[in-house]
DNA sequence: CGGCTCATTGAGCTCTATCAAAATGAGTGG
DNA sequence: CCACTCATTTTGATAGAGCTCAATGAGCCG
């Protein structure tokens, strides 16, 4: 059973955290900085399969993912699965169950993940004193809800292979800004994690994939999805991109 | 051609807000009202149909509806149209162009509307001074995230009966919370509207709502839904219902 | 090797879409 | 009040998309 476990290497300091080397992220003030450092508890490791957050924690932390792959997904009583987003580096997670109590939906680790942790009771003071990164939140959480928008659009009214053709595109679109990948675009899911973000059996996802293989715009090698046109997924999903820039994290 | 215009009756002072009235929404120290009172620039009304914000708009508003019902919806370039999600009293509007520039989807009024108007440049002086209500816009944009979340589960996971259940389940429950019924209760929508959000076709939509009236679940009425036995519904989709209180709004 | 997960494929069936048409009701103008 | 129009709701027939069941092969690990 993998697991989430604190890391030896106590703390990347954040002056040093590797995703301020990214463009897609916005610049940070000293004092922000200064700021963030404190806040800052310590660092968390998940291995692949490990589930970092589960439906209905009451006191769970507020994270950043440092590095990897995860998503979040619900589950009805029955069983049945739906993946709601995927979370990647910069990403913030954990917010739902340090504003609102309790969380509503579980995290789970796709490739190993290091996360940063951050101390729940500071957030009232980041409102208080460092409303730049008050509005950070927001920004992140505003953004977060017009990804779940796409995906409402996409799984309410795109074809079973546009819908495909969204999703993969939109995780490489994801992977690319944040340089996650080197040389060939490899995004680390199974063909199940894609039928239960689409809303489809996994029998009939494996067609639908094979159909956007066989046209040579992806294909599937060892539990992951490698991406052969980009620009070709966009096109057949009818997608325009997510285009942002300047993102803030924490 | 319905529009949305300005009232003449321009202001209602926020210290007599329709909204503070109701339970659900937290209570505001005199400071807060105070600052709510000078942030607020006037008022709007849409009629029954009116858009009231399209995708792409560049520098729209930042709204709270005071009255009325509406939804938030995105639409694929052949026409296909997914509704998002529904707004009601108290529901912030207008935030993604407010933050991010532009706004990402449309919102239409499903019966006559009222709007308080906010004044946009103000926004980041109510996070640098007011960061109590700072965390409540926060708080706000999580919640609609976790609809969204909920919303997703069902479109993807559901059977039509189900879903059809818990949108319906869930429009009365947020109706009866805001209390917006006078003893029967009435959701102002169209079949083509439950088909929209459901993401089915406005056949199969119809076919399914009335297994839900042959339950005796609902009525449906005058292009309008009404709900007979709301415990049932969200038996029938396997809904725990949303359970909030203390909700913010601005 | 045996047991596991994941990907793949075929067959048959169910659910949902599409097409077509009629019934109902609200609103309009005469 | 009636004739007319338009949007909405309803129903039936048929096609197609997607599901379930079943079986197989490949790769991995103990």
């Amino acid at each position: 059973m993998p697991t989430a476990r604190p890391t030896h290497s106590f703390k990347t300091p954040c002056e040093h955290c590797p995703l301020r080397a990214n463009r897609v992220f916005r610049e940070f003030t000293a004092d922000e900085l200064d700021f963030v450092s404190k806040f800052k508890r310590g660092e968390l490791a998940a291995d692949a399969g490990a589930t970092i957050i589960v439906e209905g924690a009451h006191s769970a932390h507020l994270f950043t993912v440092l590095s990897g792959w995860g998503f979040r997904y619900k589950t009805l009583e029955d069983g049945r699965r739906q993946i709601l987003n995927y979370v990647m580096p910069g990403d913030l997670i954990g917010l739902q169950g340090t504003i609102m109590g309790e969380m509503q939906h579980s995290v789970e680790a796709l490739s190993p993940v290091s996360l940063c942790v951050f101390e729940r009771d500071k957030l009232m003071t980041l409102y208080n004193k460092h409303s730049s990164l008050a509005f950070d939140i927001t920004w992140i959480a505003a953004q977060e809800e017009r990804i779940l928008d796409e995906h409402l659009l996409s799984i309410g009214r795109r074809t079973a292979l546009e819908r495909a053709a969204y999703l993969i595109a939109f995780l490489f679109e994801r992977g690319r800004q944040l340089k996650l990948f080197n040389g060939h675009a490899s995004i680390p899911i199974t063909q199940q994690h894609v039928a239960d973000t689409l809303g489809l059996s996994i029998v009939h996802t494996n067609k639908t994939l094979k159909k956007l293989a066989n046209r040579n715009l992806i294909r599937w090698q060892e539990r992951a999805c490698e991406v052969l046109d980009g620009e070709g997924l966009k096109a057949a999903a009818g997608w325009e991109g997510l285009g942002e820039r300047g993102r803030p994290f924490i």
